[in-house]
DNA sequence: CCCATGTTTCCATGAATATGGAAATATGGA
DNA sequence: TCCATATTTCCATATTCATGGAAACATGGG
């Protein structure tokens, strides 16, 4: 699908990998380009042509408040990119594709998702 | 993660992409070079660069039998990439983040996993 | 209105990546 | 050993992407 590969293509970019997940952290209220800027390090005009890149992929949505602008990762976009690939791993028979092929457990803050035997 | 980057870039490329689910559907055993080409219809030199890609980032593996080269997927850095991108997400508190945020059903082949609540 | 502040566009430059034909390199059968 | 077949490397070309300063553009406070 080609949505897929546009996310994928914005998230395969150091600066805008950083960029999302620090709005990921940020929570659904966001971040304003400024702050974001000064935390990651990142001169304006790049910051503003990763955002765009981002926002062209649907992984995040803007608002404007006042004289700034807040960015905020979009989780359903997230989610989405995610369910494809998991969709289209096995093709839905995990067994034929050994322990690896269905979700597993990982050690940290994982413990909301769980494979149901 | 630089290998997360890495394995974002082998990923988000149309004919890596291709070639990559090919394989995952293929199965463990995997698939001759010469037989991936003709299903997607890539030439020889083409094809061998984007497997070295894909070897690169750890998604693929091969195996050498007779005069043949196989290739198959590797499962678990599939799942590590996915788990990744999973764990990063609301930093583990999903009520943060709304309904978008922790992992949900899809429709079709994603009954073998299920949310906690 | 005008100015300070926040953000984007413009632009030139540099770097990385994709492509595929031709040649080189394995591999095993005869 | 020699040949046919499978795969990779070499290489030149084309394209796309990243960078960041400077200038332009918005916005709202005074």
């Amino acid at each position: 699908m080609k949505s897929v590969l546009i996310a994928l293509s914005a998230l395969a970019q150091e600066t805008r990998l950083a960029v999302f997940r620090y709005l990921v952290e940020a929570g659904p209220e966001g971040m304003t380009v400024g702050r974001i800027g000064e935390a990651l390090e990142v001169p304006a005009a790049t910051l503003s042509f990763h955002l765009k890149e981002l926002s062209r992929a649907g992984l995040v949505t803007n608002r404007q408040e006042s004289r700034f602008i807040w960015y905020s990762a979009n989780y359903e976009s997230m989610n989405g990119l995610i369910a494809y690939l998991t969709e289209n791993c096995c093709r839905g028979q995990p067994e034929a594709c050994g322990v690896g092929c269905a979700p597993q457990m990982k050690s940290s803050t994982a413990s909301r998702k769980r494979v149901t035997a």
